[in-house]
DNA sequence: GCACAGGTAGATT
DNA sequence: AATCTACCTGTG
C-alpha cells in the first residue's frame, strides 16, 4: 500500500456506491471540481475544503483529507454528500409502479444522490454552464480557482478555492473574460455587483421556500429557469426544483411522447408526474440519457428525437 | 471552415 | 405570448 504523505488514513462513509454511480454523482454535471486520479480515486474541493473519495470493494466509500484540512472536512463532507438524505429510500417514492421509465432508470443508477453544495460555489459554476459542456465548465472552473481564489491549506498549498462573490465583485468584466468565460463574464459580473449590494441576500434566499427562493434567483443577470433550478436543487436541497436543459427536453419527448412541448410545459409535467421529489426524479433520467448517448450512440448520429 | 454546446436576454413577429 | 438571435470560445 502506497503511502499518501500529508494526507489522511481512509475512514469509511456510510454510503454504497459503484464506481460508475460515484462518478456520476462527482462528475455527472452536479459539481465540476471534481477529478479522477490513477486508482479510482476522485478529488475535489469545495470552499475551505480539499477531500478524496474512492469506493473500496465490499466497504463502501471512503474519504481522506490533507492531514490540515481533515477537521474541516469531517465538519462539512457529510452535509456536502447530504447523508443525512436516505435516497435509496426517497427513489421509493417516486412513481415506479406507473412508470416503468423511471423504474429502469433508477434500476440503472443504484443510490444514485444529489450533492448538497455550498449555493454561493453552486451559482458560480451553473452561470458558466450556459451552453457548455461539462469538460468546459470544469476548465472555467479551474481557471477562476486558479487566477482568483484563496489558496487553501495550513500551510497554504499549490491548490485554490473558488473566489468568493465578495472577491468576484472586487474583478474587472475583463479579468473574468481572461478565464475563459466569454459571454458569461458579463453574467458573473454582474451577479457578483447584484450581490454585493446586498449581504445576506443569497443566505436568505437559501432559507426561504422555493417558489419564493426561485423568484429571487431570476432577478440575477444570466439566472434563468433552468440555472435558477439547478441553484436550487444542487446548491441548497430543494428535491423539488427540476431543471430543464436540452438533455431532459429530448429525454422527456422521447420516452413520454412530448414532442414539441416547449420547456416550461415539460417543466409543469415533470413536476405534476414526480411530484415534490421531481428533481431526484430528473438526475435518474439525465444520468440515463447520458448513458446512453456514451454507450450506444456512433459519434456521426447525434440523437434527433426533436 | 463551420455547426454546435446541459442558456439567457432582448428584439421581433 | 411564441419565435428568432446574439453572445464567447473550444471541440469535432
Amino acid at each position: 500500500m502506497k503511502i499518501d504523505a500529508g494526507w489522511t488514513g481512509w475512514t469509511d462513509l456510510p454510503l454504497r456506491l459503484t464506481g460508475s454511480v460515484l462518478e456520476e454523482v462527482l462528475d455527472g454535471g452536479q459539481a465540476f471540481r471534481w477529478q479522477r486520479q490513477p486508482g479510482g480515486v476522485w478529488h475535489g474541493a469545495w470552499e475551505g475544503s480539499i477531500a478524496r473519495l474512492r469506493t473500496a470493494e465490499d466497504r463502501g466509500l471512503q474519504w481522506s483529507a490533507p492531514v490540515s484540512l481533515a477537521p474541516e472536512v469531517g465538519r462539512t463532507l457529510p452535509r456536502y454528500l447530504a447523508l443525512e438524505t436516505d435516497f435509496p429510500a426517497l427513489a421509493e417514492a417516486l412513481p415506479r409502479r406507473t412508470d416503468p421509465h423511471i423504474a429502469g432508470c433508477i434500476g440503472a443508477f443504484p443510490n444514485l444522490r444529489i450533492l448538497r453544495q455550498p449555493i454561493g460555489e453552486t451559482l458560480l459554476c451553473f452561470l458558466f454552464s450556459a451552453a457548455k459542456q461539462i469538460v468546459q465548465i470544469k476548465q472555467m472552473t479551474a481557471r477562476i480557482a486558479e487566477r482568483h481564489g484563496a489558496p487553501l491549506g495550513r500551510p497554504p498549498g499549490s491548490e485554490r478555492r473558488l473566489p468568493t462573490w465578495a472577491e468576484i465583485a472586487r474583478l474587472t468584466e475583463s479579468d473574468l473574460r481572461q478565464c475563459l468565460l466569454g459571454f458569461r463574464a458579463r453574467h458573473v459580473h454582474g451577479t457578483a455587483r447584484y450581490l454585493a449590494a446586498r449581504p445576506g441576500w443569497l443566505e436568505e434566499t437559501e432559507s426561504l421556500p422555493y417558489a419564493e427562493a426561485k423568484e429571487r434567483l431570476l432577478a440575477l443577470p444570466g439566472v434563468g429557469e433552468k440555472i435558477a433550478d439547478c441553484v436550487l436543487l444542487f446548491g441548497a436541497g430543494r428535491l423539488e426544483a427540476f431543471p430543464v436543459d436540452v438533455w431532459i427536453l429530448r429525454a422527456m419527448a422521447s420516452r413520454y411522447r412530448l414532442q414539441g412541448w416547449r420547456p416550461a410545459q415539460v417543466a409543469h409535467f415533470g413536476r405534476v408526474h414526480f411530484g415534490p421529489l421531481a428533481g431526484l426524479a430528473q438526475q435518474y433520467l439525465f444520468a440515463y440519457e447520458r448513458s446512453v448517448g456514451r454507450n450506444s450512440r456512433p459519434k456521426d448520429d447525434p440523437v434527433r428525437v426533436l
